[in-house]
DNA sequence: GTTATAGTCAACCAAATGGTTCATTAATAA
DNA sequence: TTATTAATGAACCATTTGGTTGACTATAAC
């Protein structure tokens, strides 16, 4: 249930978005996310619960660790929003497309 | 020169993405903007301060009005960190189960 | 001129944010 | 059993945010 607010709130942040990208790869502990910031743990798990608030990462304990996931469904949402606006900025390089689309034939 | 942070940071209040999207048929003025929100002129003018400042909105001042007018490069730039993510919704290999499972505190 | 309109600025307020430290819970290891 | 590790919770702090009101500037209209 994230709601737009929240989410694109969520990704205003550049430490939110490093962790968002160090789990590209996959799954990763709160305490793993932790060693690549200059930051105490307490503070990562708070980031990792906006994200999670946001809906954009999925947390699963196992033992007494916590497996962080993307969840790249609330992104697409966030990505969909922008999707409206893609013949404001699309236009200006219409040109440009056309000349790829051509060179791909 | 917008950074992700105050793009997203912008994109996060839903008035603002309200005015974002009364501006797609084209420019409006401040007051006019403030016609449509249940909100002072001054909360208004400081939301297209703060979207103007994301690089989301040009405004040109002509005579006493501000017109304002979408500038959706920072869109795409916003749009394009999103698209990194793409592969991650579109080929949905987590299943279910496990989704469900990482839904539960 | 005087007055109305468009908008910002400044000061203020309550709430949220991003960080800290210290204490605590829960699970594993010795 | 005891100690260690992973992580959260609680309290605190400074800064930012989203809103207000009231004063002010600048342009346009009468």
């Amino acid at each position: 249930m994230p709601d737009l607010d929240s989410t694109f709130a969520a990704l205003s942040d550049a430490t939110r978005r490093a962790i968002l990208a160090q789990l590209m790869p996959g799954e990763m502990r709160v305490s793993d996310l932790a060693h690549s910031f200059d930051m105490t743990l307490t503070a990562v798990s708070k980031h990792v619960r906006v994200l999670n608030k946001a809906g954009l990462v999925d947390v699963e304990k196992r033992g007494r660790s916590r497996h962080c996931r993307l969840n790249a469904d609330t992104m697409k949402e966030a990505s969909d929003w922008l999707a409206e606006y893609e013949a404001f900025w699309t236009q200006r390089f219409d040109n440009l497309a056309r000349h790829l689309q051509a060179q791909e034939d």
